[in-house]
DNA sequence: CTTTTATTTCATCAGTTGGTGAATTAATGG
DNA sequence: CCATTAATTCACCAACTGATGAAATAAAAG
């Protein structure tokens, strides 16, 4: 009784190849975009034939998700953060973002970035991914009305996403090359306000959690 | 002598094929980004034919532009702004975003964020057209060393661009959906620290203004 | 009416796109 | 050694890409 799943025949002379292609494919995607990234252009820059990328991956779409995959999990990058008590929470976040988007990782991210925020239909999906992979668990704990939790939430991803936006994307200087601590300390504040803090700060009413989400 | 100026010959039986043009542009622009849209989509859209948009954009960078020409010219729109004090400046740029982007000009900002975050180059020309044109109204007037001013415009675009992707791009819910006023209340303090607050705020010790950009 | 000019259409270009299927090459396991 | 299986290559497809130039059409100016 030989194990039925032992691969026979060739192995790996190489997942060089595949390899090759998913990080030619990280850079095009990453600088031009999904639409803006052809096939042959990974191909060409992978140093192989544009039909491998179909062998590998069974088209642009599955290469696209390949190459996003989080290369670090959500539950992993955000481990420290939901153990963080909420009070004092933003460092945490703060911290564990520009870890990832520092890591090797920051290719893949920009890819992804650019790639889902040109089409409508992606960013649908980025919508989805980001309350219910991110959010849910940076506002684990978070003390509220589910309203006002999801409202903190977006507030905090509007933070974020601005200063992953302005800082890898766009590459404002000299935010982009500002240190870490420096990035912490002008940014934490904000979103600790924005997680636990008072949010009608300068003395004014109380919010209308009356609108339709609330 | 007759004015040379005065065009004879077929005047506009309609710019209307001009405008179906752009319109449709924008629309596909908004939805697909750049690469992803066609100037055959576009004359689909639009009821015309492919060539007319050639007849009247040079090519396809140039009806980009053209979709992108921001309808309200910056120096209008934050002319308001610009005339503010300093120390009151943050609710007056939360009030002209907000004014802007739920404008007629909604599609082509749209358009212009996807279109232009998809792309490397584009980026760039965005990262020149934040600095030149917007950062530079924005921050008239704010006092402070030159790279620290330039900092805290680099967070205030950080915050801004932030809330324009969640609430408008993205549209996560509840943001997107939040009143006009509520975003004011709620945004406008962080904007405010950003422009003319104490950046350590958690009494910290002072910022590293010794970085190769200050 | 005639000329001028702008709008519109058509046919067509060369190049690229994503994708397919068969054939070739080379490891590996039995 | 042989069968299996993966890696790789090649030739090819229909469709679409951005772009061009000539011709048809119609409106306005003289």
């Amino acid at each position: 009784m030989s194990l039925p799943q032992v691969r026979r025949g060739r192995r790996s002379a190489g997942d060089h190849s595949r390899k090759a292609i998913l990080a030619a494919a990280r850079k095009l995607f990453a600088e031009h975009g999904f639409e803006g990234t052809s096939l042959r252009q990974v191909a060409r820059e992978a140093a192989v034939d544009p039909a491998m990328v179909h062998h590998f991956f069974r088209g642009k779409d599955e290469l696209f998700a390949a190459c996003v995959e989080l290369p670090a999990d959500p539950s992993e990058v955000l481990a420290g953060v939901e153990s963080t008590d909420p009070s004092l929470r933003a460092e945490a976040i703060v911290r564990a973002v520009l870890r990832l988007w520092e890591s090797p990782a920051q290719h893949s991210l920009v890819a992804f970035v650019r790639g889902t925020i040109g089409s409508r239909a992606k960013t649908a999906l980025l919508r989805e991914m980001v309350n219910r992979t991110i959010l849910s668990r940076v506002m684990s704990g978070v003390p509220g009305l589910a309203g006002e939790v999801r409202l903190r939430g977006n507030l905090v991803a509007a933070q974020v996403m601005g200063l992953m936006l302005t800082r890898y994307v766009i590459r404002l200087e000299p935010l982009a090359s500002a240190t870490q601590d420096d990035v912490i300390r002008l940014v934490a504040p904000t979103i600790q306000r924005y997680l636990t803090g008072d949010l009608d700060s300068p003395g004014s009413s109380p919010l209308g959690w009356n609108s339709p989400f609330v």
